[in-house]
DNA sequence: AATTCCATCAACCGCCGTAAT
DNA sequence: TATTACGGCGGTTGATGGAAT
């Protein structure tokens, strides 16, 4: 489709920061489509969504990243990878944005001295990724996971199942596959993480990703910690 | 005081998934 | 089934300001 000539780019100013404010608080979020035209705005839709988002939406903290906010990100990373919106909607009042950046221009230099100091022979960080829909679907909750053994069992199975199934797919890739969405979070992150249990049980497949034994090493503090922290939302 | 370098972060771009038609 | 429009995401860019020279 033809891009619409005569848009205004770049910073904002007060008075479009002014009118755009006052067109969601008059019609609500969404339909940003919309948004440029009741608002009397010459911008796209998708920088009016952006400015609202980063910068105006009332809930926006602003000011230094605390040390507990950075740590949580730290952590979130570690399981997640560059899955901004997933690791924002865990950190009340931080954007996307702002954690990308804060990522980028900190914490990104801090692992990596870290980790030259700690492990100088490991310069990649280990991502989990989601297991596929396919078996999430039926992956449990992480209250139900932890009160239940037999889920934890079952959590196993589906371990050695996708096991099997990665076997037949390039090894770096199978997880792209995947269709995630903020809804699918807690799915996710928990069959993420019921393969760390399944390893802590001892019944990892030996048909493992690479690097998968340092990875989940690493994990089991990492999981002890949100434990402890009482970092994850449980399900209702 | 002037210039260069670097870090930060707001904003843009291109792509993807989904829903509607 | 194919096409189109929209919302949303992550990667990247560029303006800005502060530090260093």
């Amino acid at each position: 489709m033809k891009k619409p000539q005569g848009l205004r780019k770049g910073a904002w100013s007060e008075e479009e920061d002014r009118l755009l404010r006052r067109c969601i608080e008059k019609y609500g979020e969404g339909k940003w489509h919309q948004v440029p035209l009741k608002a009397g705005l010459n911008r796209c839709r998708k920088s009016c969504r952006l400015r609202w988002l980063n910068y105006l939406h009332p809930n926006i903290k602003r000011g230094e990243f605390q040390e507990d906010e950075a740590d949580l990100i730290m952590k979130m990373h570690k399981l997640l990878g560059n899955r901004w919106s997933l690791i924002a909607g865990r950190i009340p009042g931080r954007t996307a944005n702002d954690i990308k950046n804060y990522w980028n221009s900190h914490l990104s230099k801090k692992l990596q001295s870290s980790s030259k100091k700690v492990t100088p022979n490991v310069d990649k960080i280990q991502v989990i990724r989601p297991q596929p829909r396919s078996f999430s679907s039926n992956t449990l909750s992480l209250s139900k996971f932890i009160s239940n053994g037999q889920q934890l069992q079952q959590q196993k199975t589906q371990r050695e199942q996708c096991d099997t199934m990665k076997h037949d797919r390039d090894q770096s890739m199978w997880w792209k596959d995947l269709i995630l969405d903020d809804k699918d979070f807690n799915q996710s992150v928990c069959a993420a993480d019921s393969n760390v249990l399944a390893t802590n049980s001892g019944s990892k497949s030996t048909e493992a990703m690479p690097s998968e034994n340092t990875m989940f090493q690493d994990i089991d503090v990492l999981w002890e910690d949100l434990l402890r922290t009482g970092f994850w939302i449980m399900d209702e």
